[in-house]
DNA sequence: ATGTCC
């Protein structure tokens, strides 16, 4: 990476200046203490090789999240121009709307403080995790179908959550477009008895307090205030998604060898947006997406059920309420004013979560069951 | 991220 030349541009941008094929310079959003992070990192030249790939508009970014990843860097977002641009599997991410859910409750850290044991307990218990891990339900074809159309929206019609819920998602956790025609035999398969399940990784769901409020304004809005109780749950599209993104990469992989495109890196695999492979991506992509909303909103009214039994309180009392869900593995066709011109753009955007990882519970248990705290 | 090798 002896090529990369950093630019400072102010307190918190980073130019990486065009060299070699690249057709727009790449920016990192990072503090000076997580730029020398990544000194010995291989993610600023992922950035640049982002960069390369055609129909690329003014720039290839990265979040401070910023870390290497397949392709594209994770924390990478980059906007391709939908008449002569690509669409990349790895500028999504396996994990296809992989995101976070904050969920508020009415409770405060004293309502729950001497039973935390308890809480990770039961909803350790009830709410599968881990690799491998399948859920409560077994998906007809027809039902896994509805849901990769219809995404948190089939979740609340079939009782987990309330409309209230779709107000707070992203897209109302439904996203157009979603064709199950266009994903693999194994793709439906591996999803059939998933939804409604944790993974593993980085992929949690832990209870949180409010600690600081740093602005008061915002937390008023958000109805968020000190020391209330809140739940955060972050993880994706389990074997789904990763069987959809490992389907398109092989197929647009024979696509770029046969078509004879230029990559620097092979694992940039992708395809023009308005090709047939491109389309059918974006197609397969939004079943994804639509499976992981469903996910995390199924997550959340179980884990309602769960406080509720476990702390004996009525849904009044407990008071959850989504905050947000924002997803952060996904391609989106959005329109954009870009010096004056309006354009209906691919945006990629590749990102992650602070790292606390799903395994940590498994830990947790551990130890619970190390001080006889549960049983097996 | 992932039935971490169909």
């Amino acid at each position: 990476m002896s090529e990369i030349r950093l630019k400072r541009i102010d307190d918190y941008r980073w130019e990486i200046t065009p060299f070699g094929g690249m057709r727009v310079p790449g920016i990192i959003y990072s503090s000076e203490r997580l730029m020398k992070g990544l000194e010995k990192d291989e993610s600023p030249k992922q950035v640049a090789n982002v960069a390369h790939l055609p129909g690329i508009v003014r720039y290839s970014l990265a979040m401070p999240d910023i870390h290497w990843g397949y392709g594209f860097p994770i924390g990478g977002v980059a906007a391709f121009d939908l008449q002569n641009g690509i669409i990349s599997p790895g500028g999504v991410g396996y994990d296809i709307n992989c995101g976070c859910r904050l969920v508020a409750t009415k409770l405060k850290y004293d309502d729950i403080k001497d039973r935390l044991e308890k809480l990770v307990t039961a909803l350790f218990r009830d709410i599968p995790t881990g690799v491998g891990s399948t859920g409560v339900l077994k998906l007809s074809p027809k039902e896994e179908r509805r849901v990769l159309v219809e995404g948190a929206q089939w979740a609340v019609k079939n009782g987990y959550g309330t409309a209230e819920d779709l107000e707070a998602t992203e897209d109302g956790g439904r996203i157009e477009g979603a064709d199950p025609d266009r994903i693999s035999a194994r793709a439906m398969e591996r999803g059939r008895d998933q939804v409604g399940t944790l993974g593993s990784g980085n992929h949690f769901l832990e209870i949180e307090i409010v600690r600081d409020i740093y602005d008061d304004k915002v937390a008023a809005a958000f109805g968020l205030e000190k020391d209330q109780v809140a739940i955060m749950i972050h993880c994706g599209s389990r074997g789904l998604g990763h069987q959809i993104c490992d389907d398109y990469l092989v197929r647009m992989m024979k696509q770029v060898n046969k078509l004879g495109i230029q990559l620097p890196d092979r694992q940039l695999a992708c395809a023009y947006v308005q090709s047939e492979e491109g389309q059918d991506y974006l197609a397969a992509m939004a079943c994804a997406a639509n499976y992981a909303w469903a996910n995390r909103q199924m997550l959340m009214h179980w884990t309602g059920e769960t406080l509720q039994r476990a702390l004996q309180v009525s849904p009044r009392d407990l008071g959850m309420r989504l905050v947000y869900d924002v997803c952060h593995n996904i391609a989106k066709i959005e329109d954009f004013t870009i010096e004056g011109a309006k354009m209906r753009l691919c945006v990629h955007r590749k990102g992650a979560t602070r790292a606390f990882p799903a395994n940590h519970i498994s830990r947790k248990v551990a130890r619970l069951k190390a001080v006889g705290c549960i049983k097996g």
